[in-house]
DNA sequence: ACAAGTGTTCCATGTAGTGGAACAGAAGGG
DNA sequence: CCCTTCTGTTCCACTACATGGAACACTTGT
């Protein structure tokens, strides 16, 4: 299926750093000719570009445009930006607004760094599990059982950041307060050194399609600046409306 | 090039209405069999997504988690959204942001609307040529004069939405006085009824890869007030540092 | 000047994308 | 309520075109 190689090139950017068609080559173990090819049809498209008088690759306008179109249908960046930018003067940690791929993944769409010279700055865009990190749990603790019980149907178990071991019945029990109290949290779940707290996001027909979380380095974001933080998400999860449409 | 069949499809969506097999099949003028294949693999990559008991598509998260990389590369929207927000307050206009795509043509990656019931309100994504409109104009007349010539070289004239006529040379005199006073200016280009003014946006190699632009109806966004527009544009355009990289 | 890496081009091979037709299922009208 | 007419879906023979490998060209660094 050529749409997967299509997309297997497209994804070796996800980290942001530009590449030659051998790094590709190699990320994809395709060969290097047919690389070229595909990466010279996607750059003729827009789907890639190179820096003028580089050999190196990296994404192009016309995601951007395709993709300004799916997001202007429900506008979460646009609808929370200025409330994050809020959280983030008010809490002094990053604010981070995480959205729904799949049935299994979330990626961040969306920060408003921190300040402080030490401070979380997540990969933007990656795919991440939903069942780990406070992002991810925000979303999936609100989904409907079945899916989560999917997801977590054939799970063998997973390590966490800091090194400890989670069983799907440890997750299951986590989602469940998660759900009960409203917003969830993690520590060094993903992040080796990193806390937060979130809260999920819904669309208009009640689905949770997003979370809005906070996090930051492990000493410095405390307790009681994480009580603080989640009074602050879930007073404005309140007051926001939900979204129009769902992702 | 079965890329060119994708991209087809996909950009079907960018008027942003959801699109049953048949409609993509006659727009894309490829057979119904062959559109449900390329359909389903786009769905099953995340690009493509119905919404639960539609048989309607629409574009997917993983665009946005993709474009996601890419913008957070060159944060246009991060860098400029409060300072749109309050050009919209200050003005009352739509303030919009574009950015360029190639050679040809820019699109709307943005808008932050007025709050008139009689607005100006673009279509978000669908690319547009540059030399019509003052958001397409303000990128092409501070861009390398070869490119200019290159894009002017092969044109044979174009009407605009008013219903005039004009040249290849009547559009390059006004991009030169474009570029003499800074800023560029239309009225019923593109879109009838509707004027604006726009700047460029640089990046830090000193190209001009986007414009912010703010438009209106014909009779309320009057002289005097895109006079103020224009000053508050620059004013902006001046204190906001260039972008980090090119998009 | 050479070596080791890169990107680029070419070609025989066979995978897999193609349109058409035939089928199924839903929607709508009489 | 049945029949018509749309949808979306599946199947298949045909052949276009994507594939990997090798050979070539170009850049970089030592």
């Amino acid at each position: 299926m050529l749409i997967d190689r299509l997309v297997d090139v497209l994804e070796c950017f996800e980290r942001g750093k530009p590449l030659g068609i051998t790094e590709i080559s190699e990320q994809t173990s395709l060969a290097k000719g047919t690389v070229h090819r595909i990466v010279t049809n996607l750059r003729r498209r827009g789907f890639l570009e190179q820096k003028t008088g580089s050999k190196r690759y990296r994404l192009g306008p016309r995601l951007l445009s395709l993709s300004a179109v799916a997001a202007s249908q429900n506008d979460l960046v646009q609808r929370l930006l200025p409330q994050m930018i809020q959280l983030r003067d008010q809490i002094g940690e990053t604010v981070l607004l995480s959205i729904r791929l799949d049935e299994q993944s979330h990626f961040t769409a969306y920060q408003v760094e921190s300040f402080h010279s030490i401070r979380m700055s997540a990969q933007i865009g990656k795919p991440r599990p939903l069942f780990l990190g406070c992002g991810g749990k925000a979303i999936l603790a609100f989904r409907p059982v079945a899916e989560r019980d999917r997801l977590l149907a054939g799970f063998t178990g997973s390590q966490t950041a800091a090194g400890e071991y989670r069983t799907s019945d440890s997750i299951r029990t986590d989602l469940e307060s998660i759900r009960r109290v409203g917003y969830s949290k993690s520590t060094e779940e993903l992040t080796p050194g990193a806390t937060g707290v979130g809260v999920p996001i819904f669309d208009f027909a009640g689905d949770a399609i997003a979370s809005l979380y906070i996090a930051g380095p492990l000493p410095r974001f405390s307790e009681t600046a994480q009580g603080e933080a989640i009074r602050a998400l879930e007073s404005m999860a309140r007051q926001s409306a939900s979204a129009r449409e769902a992702v």
